[in-house]
DNA sequence: TCTTTTACCGACTACTCGGTTTGTTCTTTT
DNA sequence: AAAAGAACAAACCGAGTAGTCGGTAAAAGA
């Protein structure tokens, strides 16, 4: 079953969803239909199984957990999404905004993947709006801040950058994002003004 | 012709490329098979046809021409992308950003059709580099900004909350980035330090 | 030992999709 | 009026696709 999933989340996360057939699936595993359908009621329920075992747990411990109770948060926020940078640069299996490929894939085609796919978005988000602030009391972010669209702001340049990385050259893309990330980051901590 | 192209493209942004048949769009005219193949080689080559006539032009005269030869390129951009994200939150037909959606509907899939979204893309990017470089000699822009990455950096953010936008709450998602996206700018612009 | 459960096989069905072929209806040209 | 071609319609082809179903081998309980 592991095995399933895992080479599933390879194979949609290379093709699409839609593009990828339960048979492309096992023929790679040396499976047949039954083993598949043995295990999973739909390919659309074997898609959500993936989701919730594989999908959420790599973007919690690799973008939200690292986060979560440490101090001076832009710095931990930088770290994270710099290693998440650095591993999709290196690895081609890292998943790694799989996330986001799917949310485009899916949206207005599948709502209720949408809604499992958004709920990951929306975890992440309510971190980042929750080390922001808690960054505001210990004076590591700019008291007038709008954390909830800093943290807007940080995701959606993520899912942009790795939209383009796929393509285009990542080690450039990676540098460019991150310096421009850090020039964001000092207005959005600076003492002084809004 | 251009009826097939603009139904195609509605069709093609809101549920896909492969998740949309020919029968699809010819059901929706009213037309048969042999109409289309008459005037098409191929599904797509059809595709391209749409990314040539319509996408092109369309993003070229929404988000590239207003800021050629402009003065003040970081206040055109900023107008630019709020106009972009102001006709996407109330209009559904805005070919938005149907670019990035096709370019995560491509990617590593289709080498040929990814090839003429990325020319797209590379055609705001060089503008965008253009404009900020102008802008350093007319003041506006800090000399020791990394043009490349503002550019980078702007049109991934864009993609991002592009992305978000189509089914999250617009109209909040476009308020919190122009916002960010001014706090930003802010930072390219200043004079003092990098 | 006998029975049930687990995990799997592979042929089969009903259906979809891109593309082809052949036929029809206009309009234009000669 | 006759021929030619443009612009379509309709029926069809073959390669896929998701999902079904009867069967089976091996292990686990009893």
């Amino acid at each position: 079953m592991q095995r399933m999933q895992i080479t599933g989340l390879n194979l949609f996360y290379k093709q699409g969803y839609y593009n990828t057939s339960v048979d492309d699936i096992l023929k790679s595993l040396s499976l047949s239909k039954g083993a598949f359908y043995y295990h999973f009621q739909s390919k659309e329920d074997f898609f959500i199984s993936i989701i919730q075992n594989l999908l959420f747990k790599k973007i919690y411990s690799s973008l939200i957990e690292p986060i979560e109770g440490q101090r001076g948060p832009l710095t931990q926020i930088e770290n994270c999404i710099e290693n998440a940078l650095e591993t999709a640069e290196h690895n081609n299996e890292d998943y790694g905004f799989a996330l986001s490929n799917f949310i485009t894939e899916f949206n207005g085609r599948n709502p209720e993947i949408m809604q499992y796919l958004n709920d990951i978005l929306k975890v992440w988000e309510v971190n980042l709006i929750t080390s922001l602030q808690k960054g505001k009391t210990e004076g590591f972010v700019n008291r007038h801040t709008d954390s909830e669209a800093v943290a807007t702001y940080v995701i959606s340049s993520f899912i942009g950058i790795r939209t383009l990385m796929v393509e285009g050259n990542p080690k450039l893309l990676k540098y460019k994002h991150m310096q421009q990330l850090r020039h964001y980051f000092k207005m959005v901590s600076q003492k002084e003004n809004v």
